[in-house]
DNA sequence: CCGGATGTACACCGAGCAGTGTACTTTATC
DNA sequence: GATAAAGTACACTGCTCGGTGTACATCCGG
């Protein structure tokens, strides 16, 4: 009686987990292009027609990867602007959470898959960066709130908050992604994190 | 006779050249996976087997089309420290040295060939970055002769070149190579140059 | 324990690809 | 104009891949 099991339910569920936990590994290591729907299979300890029934190709799989990963990242609280705190501490706590982000090994692991994917099929990387867009709203609308309370001196909130962001990107992102190095050390985020809320405020407040 | 020609030279040279011309556009276009030797011959109106007899095989092709990128970006004057002239501009000729670059095509072209094809090749990824590193290595030195100078507030010039960097290549270079967009503007480039240099001394100045 | 759903093993198709071998033609040089 | 070097057309090997069809085994709810 498999029913038991609060994970596994149905062998067709456990199947398909596994398909999908596969798929992610192997597209993560090697791509899309390379990675064949046969060494998918036999990751996932699953024979190659029951992937077929279960996805139709191997783009369909590929997209459902990329919905699927994008879920595990979902949450998300937003910081508001608040007029009787410091700035700086304000920013830091933004920063601080875009950081849970970019040490979130799904996150990273989407975005490699995707850039790499989308390098070359600008409507796919088009589509994904647009969604990753929305993420780094919080920022900006934190930066308009505080430039119409009078407290930053900016006209162009996105502007700023692409400064600041690449501030942090430069370190905790873009190595990570098209180097695969690791995540950066708390030590080394607080460094980034600081010095990049300084440089901006000095600039900005 | 065609010894005539300045630029072509024996016909070997010019197929040479049709095939290396070939091998950039496609594997530009394409990327090192999905790009076939047959659509180079075929671009390069050259016999597969031409291609075959100056390149022995695909990867070797691969690897003097990164190389011959490489040299055509070579030329790169640098800007040293000079203690008699303001910091600001200096660093904006600085910027504008590495806007030069950026907006290379062939430079765009060989860092998006390289890094598709990295992104999964730690070790070609590797090099190259380290490759490109070099290229750094200018604005890092001006940063540490300026701070030896006591006009600049940095105990660490690798980090302090490496924001500046962000500050640019959020902008200019990342979204280039990941999403294929168009290079920035002379407008743009002024202000984020600008930008960037003010809010860099506003705080290590 | 029955029966439909699901998974499996395996053979297979058609296509594309890297790379080779060969017989022949073109090019350039003396 | 002979001759060697270079290019070409083309057939072919061996391999991988995405995807399918099928006959049979296994699972699991009623």
């Amino acid at each position: 009686m498999p029913s038991s099991s609060a994970t596994s339910q149905r062998l067709t569920d456990r199947k398909r987990r596994a398909i999908i936990e596969a798929a992610i590994e192997e597209f993560r290591l090697s791509g899309y292009e390379t990675t064949s729907m046969d060494r998918i299979a036999a990751r996932a300890a699953v024979s190659k027609r029951t992937v077929y029934n279960h996805f139709p190709s191997k783009e369909v799989l590929f997209a459902q990867i990329l919905h699927h990963l994008w879920q595990a990242i979902a949450g998300g609280e937003e910081v508001v602007y608040r007029h009787d705190r410091p700035l700086r501490e304000q920013l830091l706590e933004l920063i601080a959470q875009k950081f849970r982000l970019l040490n979130d090994e799904a996150f990273v692991s989407l975005a490699r898959v995707a850039i790499a994917a989308g390098i070359h099929s600008p409507e796919r990387a088009q589509q994904m960066v647009e969604r990753m867009g929305e993420r780094e709203e919080g920022l900006t609308v934190w930066i308009r709130a505080a430039a119409a309370a009078g407290r930053l001196n900016t006209k162009d909130p996105v502007f700023a908050s692409h400064q600041l962001q690449g501030l942090i990107k430069g370190f905790a992102f873009w190595p990570q992604i098209t180097l695969a190095q690791p995540p950066l050390d708390a030590a080394a985020q607080k460094q980034v994190a600081e010095s990049a809320v300084d440089m901006f405020l000095a600039y900005y407040a």
